[in-house]
DNA sequence: ACCCAGGTGGCCC
DNA sequence: GGGCCACATGGG
């Protein structure tokens, strides 16, 4: 199965090129980011983002101070505007309190401590915290989500559907390093966007001859 | 007009 | 402990 993993991994990778994953301009932009692309798509981030920085407010501090209503109208493009602003207050809240704030003392945290930590915090499910963890902190930590389900499934490398799963199916057939658990989740979502949709498109998918789907 | 998007928390049984 | 549901905007 690793020999299979890896193999997915560089046909992705010589049809995708590499993803530069998490596109953003600072370690607090992607964990920000990972709570407001929560089952909505990236161009409608980028919009609140946009709209976060220039109002000079893309830092834990301004987030803190502005009011609730404020940080809804700059976020709304993203949808769940009123649900995700209460999450970026309670997120910058726990960083602020834990780790003053700094990227540098929350990387020095064990990975295990930080994951249980982010859970608790209200809006930080699992897909949240394994981005926060992988992309802002560079741990080797593997994000799992719902293209990551859908591909696994159709090319049939498991049949279950539980988060801690699929994650543990990766970490166990990969090796242990940030910098290709970043890039395959990457690729995995690049897939999903073009070929691997709901509707799939495998005429021209690059795992073609590896999957089950496209010999209905 | 539909369907979908880089989920999560709350409630019900 | 699983199965629904609300949450909301914008693009194809």
């Amino acid at each position: 199965m690793r020999a299979k993993l890896l193999k997915i991994y560089n046909q992705l990778y010589n049809h995708f090129g590499p993803q530069h994953w998490w596109p953003a301009d600072s370690p607090f932009e992607v964990m920000v980011g990972a709570i407001l692309t929560q089952s909505t798509n990236w161009g409608n981030v980028e919009k609140a983002i946009g709209n976060l920085k220039k109002a000079k407010v893309l830092n834990p501090r301004k987030i803190i101070e502005n009011r609730k209503s404020k940080i809804e109208n700059w976020i709304k493009p993203s949808g769940y505007y009123r649900q995700k602003a209460k999450k970026l207050k309670a997120f910058v809240g726990f960083f602020l309190k834990n780790y003053d704030g700094s990227i540098k003392k929350m990387r020095a945290a064990q990975l295990s401590k930080l994951r249980e930590e982010l859970l608790a915090v209200h809006g930080i499910g699992p897909e949240t915290a394994d981005s926060i963890l992988l992309y802002a902190l560079d741990k080797p930590s593997f994000v799992v989500d719902a293209y990551t389900r859908r591909i696994g499934q159709r090319l049939g490398l498991f049949k279950f559907d539980d988060y801690y799963q699929i994650k543990d199916f990766f970490e166990a057939n990969l090796p242990k390093r940030v910098k290709l658990y970043n890039e395959y989740h990457a690729l995995l979502v690049a897939l999903g966007k073009y070929y691997c949709r709901p509707r799939p498109k495998c005429e021209m998918c690059p795992l073609k001859h590896l999957c089950q789907t496209q010999k209905n």
